[in-house]
DNA sequence: CGTCAGGTAGCCA
DNA sequence: TGGCTACCTGAC
């Protein structure tokens, strides 16, 4: 049964393949999505995103399709650089993912390509997740924490130093742990995460980000470093302080979607 | 075969 | 505050 819904600004495309999310596959026009226990199908055709294997509701917390794009991407529009971004990736939106999945998925991320996460996400699933169907297609849950027991079980997984991380995070924390940080400020969040071994700022930041509401968070790659010194410091090296302080200070409270486009923006347009 | 990616930990000044 | 290097695996 195929449902629709008409969204006025939203590009499926750019939101999925801008590097937030991994667990999809692109068959011709339609996407298949997986997060936590759900699989389903996405595509879409100028403004109607149509959809099958989902709830509506759920959607548009996933999508964030509740949330007044328009205005944030105003908020965010300070500079001719990102004023182009935005301007190319018109449409493109945070997914709120779920938080302990998206904490896991970071942790994989360290020191790997998107391709390697991507397989890394795949085999963890496989070895712990069951089995999820859409059609005659199968697919797998993602693990919860006290399937993850021993880094003897993620062998396969083939994680190397990020193992450890893996095994200690289960042992740490859960879904409900990690939802309980949005009461928190930002920066008490943010410390709380970097506590579990494995997460530094980066890894926080992708997860307050991608499945907090932590909108202001702002994960600082080599890419977007590099991007940043040359687009706004003429190319001179900065320090990690100054750098973070230009960008809270710069894009404000929403500095979470500068973030997402400037990265999709820069990684397109090698430099 | 060697080199390197790219985020973190742990050490050091 | 920040510089250096090991960490494991796979791509090149």
């Amino acid at each position: 049964m195929t449902h629709r819904l008409r969204i006025d600004l939203f590009s499926l495309k750019d939101t999925l393949e801008c590097g937030q999310f991994f667990r999809f596959t692109k068959i011709m026009n339609t996407y298949i999505v997986q997060s936590s226990d759900r699989i389903f199908s996405l595509w879409q055709k100028g403004d109607i995103l149509f959809y099958e294997g989902v709830e509506e509701p759920f959607l548009i917390h996933f999508l964030r399709l509740d949330e007044e794009l328009d205005s944030i991407l105003k908020e965010i529009d300070r500079d001719p650089i990102v004023h182009q971004a935005i301007q190319k990736y018109r449409g493109m939106r945070l997914i709120r993912q779920d938080p302990w999945e998206c904490l896991l998925s970071f942790l994989c991320s360290s020191a790997k390509s998107i391709s390697h996460i991507r397989s890394m996400i795949e085999i963890l699933c496989k070895s712990f997740g069951r089995k999820i169907f859409y059609g005659n297609i199968i697919g797998y849950g993602f693990p919860e924490p006290l399937c993850i027991k021993t880094s003897l079980q993620l062998e396969s997984v083939r994680a190397g130093f990020r193992t450890n991380y893996l095994v200690k995070a289960s042992q740490c924390i859960n879904r409900s742990q990690l939802l309980g940080l949005k009461s928190l400020s930002y920066s008490e969040a943010r410390q709380s995460l970097t506590m579990l071994s494995g997460v530094g700022k980066k890894v926080a930041d992708c997860t307050l980000l991608y499945s907090l509401d932590f909108l202001e968070a702002f994960p600082m790659d080599t890419w977007i470093r590099k991007g940043l010194q040359r687009a706004y410091f003429g190319g001179r090296w900065t320090g990690e302080k100054e750098t973070e302080n230009f960008v809270s200070n710069h894009f404000g409270p929403f500095a979470g979607y500068a973030q997402l486009y400037l990265y999709h923006y820069w990684r397109n347009h090698r430099f």
